[in-house]
DNA sequence: TATTATTGTAAGGCAAGCCTAACAAATTGT
DNA sequence: ACAATTTGTTAGGCTTGCCTTACAATAATA
């Protein structure tokens, strides 16, 4: 039934939930600066997000996700901590590289593609030594 | 100096560079299915094309890729290639999907990002034995 | 409370990418 | 060689996503 977001929109929905988990309260600018795009950009995507029935929203109005909204955003943010926890713990890149790159990628991987990422990520945490390997094979070089 | 092209000329290049890899020829039709997009899109894409000196083209002219072209064809390849045998060989996830999403990734990650999966590939020829731990892992769950 | 600053919205624009429909050029087959 | 088919281009449209500029509403402060 939920049916599949751009990648535009996931983005403002995991801003506004970790804005709205970190201060209990968005507005308009605050997603504007998040995402460094102009407030009329933001007030577009409001509208749209509205319109789907993923954030409460009306002129002048406080921004709240509703149940289908929050959902969505924490199965990004899902993809984003497991994508990021590969390429900084096991690729062993920079955190903020590690971090634009699961940006990109969480908008772009099916559920299945998902699942064996975060297999991947409890197999290291069991097994750290299997895959410590390939670190000191990467520094080596 | 040569600037980023969008995920979906990148495409188009792809396509082309394959295509003609294959049959030595390639026209407007070939590309519009392969990439499963009507022939006018791939009249404006060529032109675009064209305009970067990617390839050699003009109206109803035979398609060749310019040494540029060539060039950036390659870096897109190699790293759908690249991306491709992480996902099947060590991550082990069917060759369709995995061709999916290396197609989509491929436009997205950055040089460096890309050094880490050819070490990875390279780590795992070397020592399979620490990835297919993972693949062992992943099976008996 | 009146003024000023901040924030939100609306209007109008632009580029990328895609589409369909109509037409032009080239190719194929008879 | 001519008709029929295939292929390429053009024109016009649509959506997403961004922008700037101008204005409206709210908030802050003197």
């Amino acid at each position: 039934m939920q049916e599949k977001l751009t990648s535009s929109l996931e983005d403002y929905l995991e801003v506004i939930y970790n804005y709205l988990d970190k201060n209990n309260k968005v507005r308009a600018i605050d997603i504007s600066r998040e995402l460094c795009v102009s407030r009329a950009s933001v007030s577009e995507a409001l509208k749209r997000l509205a319109d789907r029935e993923l954030i409460n929203y009306g002129r002048y109005d406080v921004i709240s996700l509703t149940p289908k909204g929050t959902e969505q955003a924490l199965d990004v943010i899902n993809k984003h901590n497991t994508l990021q926890y590969f390429f900084e713990e096991i690729m062993g890149l920079e955190h903020s590289i590690s971090a634009q790159t699961a940006c990109k990628i969480e908008h772009i991987i099916s559920g299945e593609v998902l699942e064996r990422f975060a297999a991947l990520k409890d197999f290291h945490k069991a097994h750290p030594e299997y895959t410590e390997k390939f670190k000191e094979y990467y520094r080596e070089k």
